[in-house]
DNA sequence: CTACAAGTTCAAGTCGACTTAAGGTCAAGA
DNA sequence: TCTTGACCTTAAGTCGACTTGAACTTGTAG
């Protein structure tokens, strides 16, 4: 069983060696020992290091990420819980697929100013209408 | 016409007050006026809010926000502008797709553990190798 | 054996986007 | 006129995710 070093799980990982430190220090990995004072880590790290980039990229807390992993540093979540997931990722993905539409829409309307386009002040309306739904407060 | 006072404007919009004095002192709402010391904003300030809010929804920053507005606190971008920035949010979009695809694979998967399912393996080692092409340094 | 590159720890700093606290002002109603 | 409540300003605090700096240790190559 070969042990990477820091710099070199840095290096296939492109994460940097601060940030791994970082990550074992929060829990969401693991060094297999040392050598010395240097860490070593077991090749896995590295596929844990991805599912960490991947629920990073969908906007996880790394302590939600924390959570995914079983005691044994492997992925491990509810069936329910990935399907919660699943569903927050789908309106994100909505929400972002009706701006990019609204942008995309603003690029191409011949209007002289885009707050002039009818589509571009419904498309604002509407989504003025879902934050004035849920208020930060009371 | 009619002003609306600051507390309106969080109640309209659901953005914290002063949340909004932030806006305003970063450039990115202005407010029309002052009864005494109170500000008064005018209605358009509430189609600023939304277009901020979907932009934020989108991952941009505030500052980058600020840079929609002309002057005049109208959306104000160019067409090529508009046109990059719908690009990147397909590539995002695009991303939190597979993510939502794997994960929804993985909640549906009759592995015993994730990690044991072949396609959440392919999916972790493509983002690897996604991160590993772009590192953090050099 | 010694120097050195590569690591280590711990504390503090950074960045963005706000929020909170403390103390001040003022328009409007009783 | 007095009080009050809504709002004001400024500074400091918070939170997450790291990064940076300073001072220290150690396996390994020469």
């Amino acid at each position: 069983m070969k042990l990477l070093d820091i710099s070199e799980v840095a290096r296939q990982s492109g994460v940097a060696a601060s940030a791994l430190r970082h990550y074992e220090e929060k829990g969401l990995i693991h060094s297999a020992g040392r050598r010395g004072l240097k860490r070593l880590f077991g090749p896995e790290v590295l596929d844990q290091l991805a599912v960490i980039r991947l629920g990073k990229a969908a906007g996880f807390s790394l302590e939600e990420i924390k959570g995914m992993f079983g005691p044994d540093g492997r992925p491990s979540l509810s069936r329910s819980v990935l399907r919660t997931k699943a569903d927050d990722l789908d309106d994100q993905i909505t929400r972002l697929t009706s701006l990019r539409d609204m942008i995309r829409h603003v690029a191409d309307c011949p209007a002289p100013r885009h707050i002039e386009c009818p589509k571009f002040q419904k498309l604002i309306r509407i989504s003025a209408r879902r934050n004035a739904l849920k208020p930060n407060k009371f």
